[in-house]
DNA sequence: TCTATTCGCTACGAGTCGTAGCGTATCTGC
DNA sequence: GCAGATACGCTACGACTCGTAGCGAATAGA
């Protein structure tokens, strides 16, 4: 255990000026210890992942690890971030099309062993570290809920999807959305460890925009407060 | 690292008959034990459970534990599949009330410390032990699976869905469900981080038995093999 | 009584953690 | 050019956890 909790250094941040005075860190060792991380997290899972291998593995000193990250958490967030940075929602001209493709994008993501070893276990730890929550939710969720918003203005843009009716509950209906897609992709192939296929994805995107195959019409309707004839 | 990795002992399955001749082993010890776990995980989280806290915790040397579970993944299954024991699905009288009951009582068991803790971090360690996967399915994941095919028999039964075309069909579309219904609860309280309120539970619901509101009804219909008139 | 198994206890080597101290390298400001 | 500041690689450290081994005592069936 650490004896006192201090503050070694902000993550490596490119937006961030050089400290000024004194040598500036290596740059070459930033991209070194983050691929070393990756490639331990693809050859060795979570539990594999140590300060002392990624440091060997980079060609770096440990103390070097510690000078950028309080530690492994933080690091691994680092390292599998950039993966999900390409993900992006293309317009293919409908809604079921924009939906499976980047359904079929994130399944490939999630396929990965490097991603497979990191994402499950930093959520996990996320539940008990608010700080780490919040990196977690800055470099990877929220990049992904983005997805969701593009999305969704793009169906409003060709007309398949009515104009926000306020901002709060376009806001929720994003959230719910966002949700659902991760949560489901990410539960059929971590949890349940099946594959998802394009018959998979057509379901699961069927399931979205349609009720309940098989469900009589009139029961699915919530009971509204009667404004759309 | 364990220099060989041999079978101690298989976990505590009540089914199995005592082992003949030698000492019992102790029911008491094995509640303890679960117990131990159970506290440490509500209170320390992942992390701060050891194998020694437990025993220590329990009333027992560290022994006892190895002679039972293999590893602490093993252990915390085990510990925490109880919890997930009284879920059940209540026939309320319709689809929506049903699978918003269980819903609620889903996030309920999913807002517990001890559920917080180990969840993720199990299904995180599964992805990379296949025997562990397997006893995670069989004791926690399987069970709730069995929910989803419970309530939509009930709603057949009371007319509100067709019945199974064929079998596979039906296993594929329970699946779909399933992983729907855990996955985004799981994601929206564990990864996002925010509250499943009734309000939510009620869009979430809307979004499985409807189509997306503000959808071109016309646009939703996936391109079926036009067998359907 | 004999035999088998479990029990609690102690001790062990191996591995990881995060830190401290050292001498050296590199960059900025005077 | 030189002084100050910071990063670097290296080594060593105490604290902790892991999973196992060996011991004598307890508890069951044959």
């Amino acid at each position: 255990m650490a004896p006192t909790t201090r503050q070694p250094a902000a993550a490596p941040d490119p937006t961030a000026p050089p400290r000024g005075k004194g040598r500036p860190r290596s740059a070459a060792a930033d991209l070194a210890i983050l691929d070393a991380t990756r490639a331990a997290l693809a050859e060795l899972g979570w539990g594999g992942v140590t300060m002392g291998h990624v440091a060997t593995r980079a060609g770096v000193a440990k103390t070097t690890l510690y000078r950028r990250w309080p530690s492994k958490n933080e690091l691994v967030v680092d390292a599998v971030a950039s993966l999900f940075d390409d993900l992006e929602v293309a317009d293919l001209g409908s809604l079921r099309a924009d939906i499976e493709a980047v359904v079929a994008r994130f399944a490939e993501l999630l396929s990965r062993p490097e991603t497979q070893a990191a994402l499950l276990a930093l959520f996990a730890e996320g539940t008990r570290d608010p700080l780490l929550r919040r990196r977690i939710r800055e470099r990877i969720v929220d990049p992904q809920k983005h997805l969701v918003q593009q999305g969704r203005a793009n169906a409003q843009a060709r007309g398949e999807l009515g104009p926000d009716r306020d901002e709060l509950t376009a806001g929720e209906e994003i959230s719910i959305i966002f949700d659902t897609i991760a949560g489901t992709v990410e539960h059929r192939m971590l949890v349940s460890g099946e594959p998802v296929t394009p018959d998979w994805i057509h379901r699961f995107t069927t399931l979205l925009l349609s009720p309940l195959p098989g469900l009589s019409a009139a029961l699915a309707l919530p009971e509204l407060p009667a404004e759309s004839a």
